[in-house]
DNA sequence: TTATTGTTGTGTCGTAATGACACATTCATT
DNA sequence: AATGAATGTGTCATTACGACACAACAATAA
């Protein structure tokens, strides 16, 4: 069979937003540029898609890169296709974003590619529309968040309910009342009380769970309605 | 500057999903194709992205191309990068789905393209991985719809409940109670008596409402809980 | 040992939303 | 005038939700 003849071939790039959470607010790990144009400044993890290779693969590769991390929650967000979104030469760029828990990465990989979390509410100033892709990453995360438990992706294994709040909380940035939520989360089922109780607390220690895996995976697309007025 | 020297470039291509709804059942606009591969088999109408054109751009272009439309609801789904998706070339397919009035197309362009509506629900088979499009665009089609007021991009500018209630059932497939539906739609305040009522009806004439279109606007972010039990 | 302080866990109460359901109204047909 | 099919509106019991108060716990200080 013969190629299309017609039409012109574009670069095709993948960029990736890292979200995390580093127990008070959200975090986005980002790199710094070592190469022109934009030297210095911060711009998300990318990469150009190899000719063989899936676009989720790329991502992978590319998250792994960065991480050291495998199997972690990604998701594709939207493909950003403006003609002058990349100054050197017109790309096309797939964004996806993931979310782990910012304990596990592995620190030398960061170190060598020159990247940092950075606060996602005060962040500095990111390359070419990488912020317009951040907004976005943001805004699903939020819509997400709602209806659907993928907060847990950020957290540790074992978490307390204060804690899932304050993820809550960073995410939404507002305040939350504790006794609602606490009543909310419980009713789902999802939570499955270890028995251990937080000892890092210097007052009451507050009771360790888990995540029931079978019941999350299996209610995952359900619709839960977490927050009170999205 | 000097252009990326490394990286290969693909092709990239738009590849639209056209939902219209016939009164009835969820249609879905496609076209036969008149070239190899999979010549005569039906197809997603699509294109190759032009050199300076913005993504959205083509496929509003694409669009019009098809049904003579402008300024309808479209919005980017996903984009589909598997290696052998194309069995002619490797090609990325940034895929959108447009919600359109059945009754508003040209129905010339749609006959020089070989196109036609077909039904979603028994739907005929598509080429390459257009069927994985369609169930994702559905997926999102309900997913939306249950959140948002997107319903009424597919029904003519006045339409009376009973019409929107069909075109939900139609959406999830299900029935759903007269009464409660008429109270949760009527709660939402988007909704304007025109005064008319439909003429059409052989039994007692049910009343034409017009979307409220500055509400419709501002109101359109938030969240509404449409349906019962998604 | 006891009091203090900050945090966690649980319960109540009134209101609003929801699903299940029944009855009256309208209009063409007979 | 009666019939039948579809539309419009109302009720009721249950549940979910937001606002709020109090008891239990653990480290620290007195």
């Amino acid at each position: 069979m013969n190629r299309y003849p017609h039409s012109t071939r574009l670069l095709v790039a993948i960029d990736c937003i890292i979200f995390g959470f580093g127990g008070e607010e959200i975090k986005l790990l980002v790199i710094k540029r070592n190469f022109e144009p934009e030297r210095g400044k911060w711009s998300l993890m990318g990469g150009f898609v190899n000719e063989e290779e899936d676009l989720e693969v790329g991502a992978e590769r590319i998250l792994f890169e960065l991480t050291g991390l495998n199997n972690i929650y990604v998701e594709q967000l939207q493909t950003f296709g403006k003609v002058n979104r990349d100054p050197v030469e017109r790309t096309i760029s797939v964004v996806f974003f993931a979310l782990i828990n910012i304990h596990n990465h592995d620190e030398e990989s960061v170190r060598v590619h020159n990247a940092a979390w950075i606060s996602l509410k005060n962040r500095p100033a990111l390359i070419f529309d990488h912020e317009k892709m951040v907004e976005i990453a943001l805004e699903r995360l939020r819509y997400k968040a709602a209806l659907h438990p993928i907060g847990f992706e950020l957290l540790p294994e074992k978490f307390t309910i204060p804690q899932l709040q304050k993820l809550y909380e960073a995410i939404y940035d507002m305040k939350l009342d504790r006794r609602n939520f606490s009543r909310k989360i419980l009713s789902t089922g999802l939570l499955v009380d270890t028995g251990e109780k937080n000892e890092n607390s210097a007052t009451k220690k507050a009771t360790l769970y888990r995540l029931d895996k079978e019941r999350y995976e299996s209610k995952f697309h359900a619709f839960w309605y977490f927050m009170p007025d999205l």
